[in-house]
DNA sequence: TATCAGCGCGCC
DNA sequence: AAAGGGCGCGCTGATA
């Protein structure tokens, strides 16, 4: 792989980044061992209870039948024989190379007691042995983590994070990500914040293909792009799209549109979601599937993607010719600008050989289609974090304060902050982050905004709470407060939560 | 015993 | 014509 910087931009930010990011090692983070050790403690016990359920339940009989001193109850491949042959469960899934999946998408909706303790039993084991576990190997003698911050290992210029990686700490699963956070604690007297970039690869999308409707969605503050998209997907009003509807349109549709899936993708997820998501009309009790049986749709359609036959022409009618009609005016109308930015970006690539990203970097090689046109939004999108965290660094020190950034994850920045410097330091990170970095690079042309997560007093990366901050002033639920009432309101939600 | 591919799963 | 981008880490099972 070609990691050299194109130019001194690139170079030069790296040097920088280098020089930052060891600091960010070397400060480190806190951790809670004795709630760590009491964690992992705790879970190895859970685990031995599932493994005695396990083991006595007749499948692991029929296992042991099967593969006799072999039988691992870790091994999907033996999973495979028995799930599907044994207990003759359908094949719902697939993996690359063909063989039956055992991932827990493949199980879903199999209301397996056995598939489902088993599913149970390798959360915990996750959690124990990638994150518990390794963070207590990785934790120096005084209490403190050291996770890696790499610049030379990842092929579109990002970052990687490793030993332990601090870029994948559970949070989507929630009693998963407690389980994990709740060992991140804030040096005494201090508070951990989070600055995440705002819709960060959005932004740097529309930088580099400069359409106008994906700008004024960014610009606009009364629109709202995945709101569209749910009204359209699932035929509503912008008021009948509920919160659920939106996560569904934004993150089953428009991101993996935008990162190159395609509607025989989109479509089934899209379908399944408004039963996971228990979607309703927004405003009534109407469920969403009444609703689109009142417009005609009542089946999915074919979606099916085969080697052989190709791809599937889903009858009108079905969900999945709809979601094909709305994916045609996606890019053929709502967005034919960025289409045409990928389609001629693409082209460029195929005659040069190579592309160059705004940041300085040239990569080069072989790029299927969907990596030529994302790397340079991926790459470009971690710089402008990394250009924030470089400076964050510098003004702090230049100040004299003895706020500490302590990790990195690709969009976002977690700092260890003395409670009498939150105000300063917020209005730092703004400033630099709204104001700076674009006149810095005047590539970017779209506003750039920093989002605001707080870890109120005595309180864990878990307890972050979101807050508003503009202007010098933060507010929380549209009421503003001074930095020492909102960590005390912050600490009081917290407490009541628990 | 070491290494590798494949899979699964956590994150952006 | 192609058809979801990028990581690190644990584990199995094959192979050297």
């Amino acid at each position: 792989m070609n990691i050299t910087p194109q130019d001194i931009r690139g170079l030069d930010l790296f040097h920088r980044g280098t020089e930052a990011l060891s600091e960010v090692e070397a400060t480190g983070i806190r951790i809670d061992v004795g709630y760590l050790d009491t964690a992992r403690k705790e879970l190895k016990a859970q685990i031995k209870e599932d493994d005695k359920e396990l083991y006595s339940s007749k499948e692991w009989l029929l296992w042991r039948r099967r593969f006799g001193q072999n039988a691992n109850i870790d091994s999907n491949p033996q999973l495979g024989v028995i799930a599907y042959n044994e207990l003759g469960l359908e094949v719902k899934k697939r993996t690359e190379k063909g063989a039956a999946s055992t991932d827990e998408e493949a199980f879903e909706g199999i209301d397996n007691p056995f598939i489902s303790k088993l599913i149970r039993r390798k959360k915990r084991i996750k959690a124990l042995t990638t994150y518990l576990d390794n963070i207590r190997r990785e934790v120096s003698p005084d209490g403190f983590l050291h996770p890696v911050f790499n610049l030379n290992t990842v092929i579109t210029y990002r970052s990687s994070s490793e030993k332990p990686n601090f870029q994948n700490m559970p949070i989507r699963d929630p009693e998963m990500g407690k389980l994990i956070r709740r060992a991140f604690i804030p040096r005494p007297n201090c508070v951990l914040l989070e600055n995440d970039f705002k819709g960060l690869e959005v932004c740097v999308s529309a930088c580099y293909n400069k359409d106008p409707v994906l700008i004024s969605y960014i610009k606009d503050p009364t629109k709202d792009m995945h709101r569209d998209m749910g009204g359209q997907l699932y035929m509503l009003k912008k008021k009948e799209v509920s919160k659920k509807t939106r996560y569904g349109a934004k993150n089953k549709f428009v991101f993996p549109e935008f990162y190159g899936s395609f509607w025989a993708q989109c479509a089934p997820a899209l379908w399944e979601w408004i039963d996971l998501g228990k979607l309703m009309v927004e405003g009534t009790d109407i469920p969403l599937k009444v609703h689109l049986a009142n417009h005609g749709i009542t089946e999915l359609g074919d979606c099916s993607i085969d080697d052989e036959n190709g791809i599937a022409s889903p009858q009108p009618g079905t969900f999945a010719h709809h979601v094909m009609q709305v994916e045609k005016d996606f890019w053929n109308n709502r967005f034919r600008v960025y289409a045409r930015w990928k389609k001629e970006w693409f082209a460029e690539y195929l005659r040069k050989g190579y592309f160059d990203t705004y940041t300085g970097f040239r990569l080069e090689g072989v790029f299927a289609r969907n990596e030529a046109v994302n790397y340079p939004i991926q790459g470009s999108g971690f710089h402008c974090l990394l250009w924030t965290l470089i400076h964050t660094i510098r003004a702090k020190r230049k100040a004299k304060m003895s706020s500490l950034v302590v990790g990195q994850i690709h969009d976002s920045m977690l700092s260890d902050i003395p409670v009498d410097e939150l105000d300063d330091f917020s209005a730092m990170v703004n400033e630099l982050v709204s104001i700076e970095l674009p006149k810095v690079w005047d590539w970017i042309i779209v506003p750039m905004q920093i989002e605001t997560e707080i870890c109120p007093p005595e309180c864990t990366w878990y307890d972050k709470k979101e807050v508003h901050y503009a202007d010098g002033v933060f507010s929380l639920d549209g009421k503003q407060f001074p930095s020492s009432a909102l960590l005390k309101l912050l600490q009081q939600k917290v407490k009541s939560s628990e």
